[in-house]
DNA sequence: TAACTTTTGTGCGCTAGCGCACAACGTTGT
DNA sequence: ACAACGTTGTGCGCTAGCGCACAAAAGTTA
């Protein structure tokens, strides 16, 4: 079942990158790298997990979907992070989708071995937990970022996490994925990315925003971004943020 | 330190009366019962935990304050949680505020005997994790309603998630703490809440809002609400919600 | 080249919620 | 009974974002 090539790519993932190398050669034999395409639903609301995924290259967005069919994010999980926490937490799902916003690599892991690791305690376990949190203060400044900030300064902040979990500067995505991902109008998308194009913080060509100016987007960002990354910092020892100690 | 009053109130904490009553049996010295006033400040963002808390009849708010002032609430914790999951999720503490909603009692427990207690593992430990992916849902849930739904149906959610964790139909507080909770003007809540008074759910009184019409009340809720229950329901085996299982 | 699809740009009327100012109550205390 | 204070009610102009309807590009396929 564990596919044989170099599985050392793992490391490109922060929290197994973190891990004690003990640990990790442990834990290595269980990952099976797979490649996720943009779109792609890994979980749907309610659907009980098969594997937990540690992205390497590809971001994976949580949506929550509306009975209307509205949708608004919940958080973002890239090479930062792990995508199934519901497993360890105990729950085996949640009322979220989970879907390819980036397209790239993953190591993934079965439920069974994931748990079995979790349940030695430990590093691993404490790791998760860690990072855990680091994602409650996510989808936190998610919420009040929802509430109390224009949608210009709510794109930059999605631009950034984007940005952090990518080795390029080349976000390969449209307007309307992105107002997706907000939950607001397309056209509030384009007129927001219309701004920041005239301020020189990015480029706009179909299909792609391409991030010119780093510091002038974490500027025209609200605080909430900061306020994640300094959380991540803090609980996992490192700044997801480019040029900025990574 | 340890109070010797009847501890056996802690029961009115439901993550407690949960517990096996062996778990419950070797905890239950660590507890010490405190009354908790309205407005008092638990926890201030970012300052480490000395205590964690499983409230009985308080209900506590959990704020993001931003750089000018502004508030909006992450989270609601009453009889049915506790407070202060940073302690054993590792971080130590979180970039919110702890703020007393409700006035009422509650019990707490030194991070040192919950540290101890959570690193037994075993039930309360998967108890406890548990419950956090509750409250995950409970933010995240709360993200999308700001994004996406009116004032007055995020009041109806606000306000069910406060008569859930009371005994009373009776809800002591203003519309200008309400607005603070859900990061909108006062105005907006009056405005609100005298709709939903005008269609016979509450009765607006000087500083009290009483529950007249619990199921209008959720039917002019959103989604959100049902979302969180469900999830509450269906990880800790009971719904928090009354006239509803409980 | 031509037809078609996807993505982005633009305009327009509408509404929810904001910020501000101030009036009208209830309570509490003296 | 009166003053003082906290709370709620009301009005008004303003803005951000919505919903809708197309037009204009930029790619894609035939």
């Amino acid at each position: 079942m564990t596919v044989l090539t170099n599985n050392n790519d793992a490391l490109g993932n922060q929290l197994l990158a973190a891990l004690p190398s003990r640990d990790f050669g442990r834990i290595q034999p269980y990952l099976e790298p797979v490649s996720l395409d943009l779109g792609v639903v890994l979980y749907e609301s309610g659907d009980p997990l098969e594997f937990v995924y540690f992205p390497t290259t590809a971001i994976v967005s949580l949506l929550y979907i509306m009975e209307n069919g509205a949708t608004a994010e919940i958080g973002v999980v890239g090479n930062d992070g792990i995508l199934g926490i519901a497993i360890f937490m105990g729950g085996g799902t949640t009322p979220n989708r989970a879907i390819i916003q980036s397209a790239g690599k993953a190591f993934r892991m079965s439920v069974i071995n994931l748990k079995a690791e979790f349940g030695i305690g430990g590093k691993f376990h404490d790791l998760l937990l860690r990072y855990t949190q680091a994602f409650i203060t996510q989808i936190s400044q998610t919420a009040v970022c929802n509430r109390l900030h224009s949608v210009e300064q709510q794109l930059c902040r999605w631009l950034l996490l984007s940005h952090d979990r990518l080795n390029s500067d080349k976000l390969v995505m449209t307007h309307d994925l992105i107002s997706n991902m907000l939950g607001v109008r397309r056209e509030g998308i384009t007129l927001a990315a219309q701004k920041l194009g005239g301020k020189g913080l990015i480029l706009n060509l179909r299909g792609t925003i391409t991030v010119i100016d780093r510091h002038g987007l974490e500027s025209a960002a609200c605080e909430c971004y900061k306020v994640v990354n300094d959380e991540y910092q803090r609980l996992l020892g490192k700044s997801i943020a480019k040029n900025n100690g990574l």
